[in-house]
DNA sequence: ATGGGCACCTGGCTGC
DNA sequence: TGCAGCCAGGTGCCCA
């Protein structure tokens, strides 16, 4: 998916648009996504106002007069604004219109997003409460992540990647902040040092940062609010770049395969 | 608690 | 040209 970069980045590009909004119909096409959606959540939204849009981890929460909703794009959703009635595309799943003319319209290929509606304290809900702190907010620390990381043997990457531990991590952006770091992937989160950690939450937060301020990574299905790529993928360092050159010191970038997930590092820079 | 593997889906690319 | 096989920004759930 989208990770934090991405999911920010629609925050950031739905919000003037359906912020102070009412909401006036809301279309689904497609309830099966991650969880069905029930096509009852119609009534309960129509004619309630939009207060906020916020993000906590991966998920989108647009806060409306009685309740949440929380959204998630899954590896290959997005989100958009546009005027309402625009010629619906394959795997356009819902569009939440607002009495602006415009709709919130969400597209998906693989349908692995979601979309929950939540009265009551969202950030108590099921899927956030036990989640780790925001990389971008003064909880995340060194020493919070080596307290966590000790006596674990999981991979380093698979430790960053673990929303329970910090959230918004993702696939690229995990090779990528260890890239930065100088860490290796495959090292046991339980053998990293102080010294590593304090690189490793330094990189986490200049790579997410600057992903956000290029408007994210497409790879391939992503787009923002208003339908454009992000630019990050030209920064990249190793995602996707194996046998290519390091664009530090020329050495091979080398592949493997962690959790059944590509992973990409250099093994002169990275130790 | 922690870790590993699978499942959910569609589409694009590769190689025979 | 056709098709099988593999891969892709995530994560909940079941099992050891």
């Amino acid at each position: 998916m989208p990770e934090l970069p991405e999911v920010e980045t629609t925050r950031r590009g739905v919000r003037a648009a359906i912020v102070g909004r009412a909401v006036t119909a809301f279309d689904l096409r497609e309830p099966r996504l991650r969880w069905r959606v029930e096509p009852t959540l119609a009534r309960e939204l129509v004619g309630q106002r939009v207060h906020d849009v916020r993000r906590r981890a991966k998920y989108l929460l647009i806060d409306l007069d009685r309740g949440s909703l929380i959204a998630h794009l899954g590896m290959s959703g997005s989100l958009r604004v546009m005027p309402a009635g625009s010629p619906r595309l394959l795997h356009d799943h819902y569009d939440l219109m607002l009495d602006s003319g415009q709709c919130l319209r969400f597209n998906d290929p693989r349908r692995f997003g979601s979309l929950l509606w939540c009265t009551g304290p969202v950030e108590e809900h099921p899927l956030l409460a036990a989640l780790g702190p925001e990389p971008l907010e003064d909880a995340f620390t060194p020493g919070y992540l080596a307290a966590r990381a000790k006596r674990r043997k999981a991979a380093v990457k698979q430790y960053l990647m673990d929303q329970h531990v910090v959230v918004g991590v993702g696939n690229i952006y995990a090779s990528e902040a260890l890239f930065r770091a100088g860490v290796r992937p495959r090292r046991a989160a339980g053998r990293i040092k102080p010294a590593e950690w304090q690189r490793i939450v330094a990189a986490v937060r200049q790579v997410l940062g600057e992903a956000i301020r290029q408007g994210g990574t497409t790879l391939r299905d992503y787009v923002n609010a208003d339908g454009t790529p992000g630019y990050f993928r030209q920064k990249l360092f190793v995602y996707e770049r194996a046998g290519e050159p390091c664009r530090r010191c020329r050495t091979p970038i080398r592949h493997l395969v962690q959790g059944q997930r590509s992973t990409y590092f250099c093994p002169e820079c990275q130790k």
